[in-house]
RNA sequence: GCUACUUGCUGAUCUAUCGUUCUUCAUUUAUGAAGGAAGGAAAGUCCGGACAACACAGAGCACCGCAUCCCGAUAACAUCGGGACUUUUGUUGAGGAAUCAACAGAACAAGACAGUGCCACAGAAAAUAACCGCUUGUCUUUAAAUUCCCUCGGGUAUUUAGGGGCCGGUAAGGGUGAAAAUGUGAGGUAAAAGCUCACAGCUUUCCGUCGGAAGGCGGAAUUCGGGCAAACCUUGCGGGUUGAAAGUUCACGUAUAUCCGCGCUUAAGCGCUGCUCGGGCUUUCCCGGUAUCGGGAGGGCGGAGGGGUUGAACGUAACAGGUUCUGAGCAAUCAGGAUCGCAGAUAAAUGAUAGAGCAUUUACACCGGUCGCAAAAUCGGGGUGGAAUGACAGGAUCCGGCUUAUAGGCAAGCAGCUUUU
RNA sequence: GCCGAUGUAACUCAGUUGGUAGAGUAGCGCAUUCGUAAUGCGUUUAUCUCGGGUUCGAGUCCCACCUUCGGCU
């Protein structure tokens, strides 16, 4: 309950500092690039939008191919450093797998979990990846084969989350 | 009032914060504002369509699917509604019983007098029945009685009873089996048999009558050899194939390089499941020879193999559309009026947190004090608080059905128990 | 989204026109051996995924459901 209750006053307290810088992201795809990435403007912000989804099938088989990965307690965390035709500096996506989960409506509710978790922490990974200056494909999958509480979905993805 | 079952309907609301997707508008071009955002089954993919691509009219056979019958509904169906036949379940009534009648519900996959095939074990026999048994005739044989002959040992003939062989006749009887050759009674016969008759059953036809029809009721005539077609099959009806990963357009990008086969005129190829028939379409140029052949080029078709892309838009959300009212109809459904615009993603959008409230459960706590025919209780019910739970399940081109899953609530029907009048 | 298959003993599989469901391995017992393995002999285990239907009788035929697996850009 505390753990949850942190992000969302972490949220209120940073609220007054946001403020929009005026990118020279003019209008094509080329000028959304990751050199302009601008993470201030990003802090305290929980958005999860269409530029931080992993969508390209390129790159989600080269992932699977070279990438690394890291589990906790079922959730397997695939990773590769990679540049990415993309304005931020991580793409996310998130699966399920049908053996496990039978019905449509499980699946998905595993993903939403998820992908509500990496919403709510993804900055920490952000200001690391900006350090380091690189970009990252990240892929969740959960191997368990019991619907997970939001917590224990919480505490594990964390784990992972720290070890890259 | 409670409980159980069946059928139908329904399928949990609001506020705040953070977040997702689509549309529109605004601008500082990345944000803001406003509005929209899963189901009765969205599921299974079992049927039927719409829609799209592929083509040169057709016909026959194969192949596949459907199937009680009648009338209706529908774009269509293996669907739906109403009825009929048969079978069957429950209740009630009648009756000594078998059973019959009424009401309510359920099931129903054509044809076994076209042909082929199959029916384990048991049993005489499982399908053009003769094993036992019964029995006419005939041959033979044994015993007894009687007649005649006689050498008194026997012989001959007849009758009665029995055995055996042969030609036959018989389905009345035979402990089996899932199933036994219409059933019962009488006549009939050597013995028997629908062989004949009566009653009953079944098949088909005709007449009368009721009904719009399937069909019902009554009468007459006629026939009588099991089951299995969810065995082959026969009859009737229907069927082109592939599915939005269909397909159309644009962008990006490269190489149809190479190999094999076919083939260019009495022949061959193509033709939307296969084969056949028939029609149609296509088959270039050069050289030698000259009706058919040989060589070369060319492009064609099929296959192997290789290269590029892994993007966008359309299809794609206005309809066999929803809601509601009126009318027609027993109903399925149809007609007319009003009104509404109601998901549109594509590694795939509905979530998270907090609070309020709703429903259910409770060997939890407290209250109230007697609501339960009366009384009592550690019982049930009531109120407040706490705790737990909230069904089945998530669009992927779209509709109509079917099937399966489903907490709780509501309604109807039927049954049981109980209370009051 | 579309299409196709699969299910039989603890495990791996057989089971053709419907008629008492079988093999190998494993398990158990005995023999053999000083003992174990191997070997030999004997023996146990089946709601034929589940539910209906056809039939006198279904593992087998028909229908629906569930399970597991595969293919198609």
């Amino acid at each position: 309950m505390e753990e949850k209750s942190l992000h969302v006053e972490g949220a209120g307290a940073e609220k007054g500092s946001q403020f929009r810088t005026r990118g020279s992201l003019s209008n094509s795809s080329e000028a959304t690039t990751f050199a302009q990435f601008d993470l201030a403007k990003l802090k305290g912000r929980f958005t999860f939008g269409e530029g931080e989804k992993l969508k390209s099938k390129k790159i989600i088989d080269q992932l699977f191919t070279k990438g690394k990965s890291v589990s906790q307690s079922g959730f397997t965390l695939v990773y590769l450093s990679a540049p990415l035709n993309s304005f931020y500096p991580a793409q996310a996506s998130f699966s399920a797998p049908k053996k496990n989960f039978k019905h449509a409506v499980d699946r998905n509710r595993v993903k939403r979990l998820m992908r509500e978790v990496y919403r709510m922490n993804k900055f920490a990974l952000y200001e690391k990846l900006v350090q380091r200056k690189e970009q990252l494909a990240i892929m969740w999958v959960y191997k368990g084969k019991q619907l997970p509480e939001l917590e224990l979905v919480t505490k594990a993805m964390l784990y992972c989350l720290n070890k890259i």
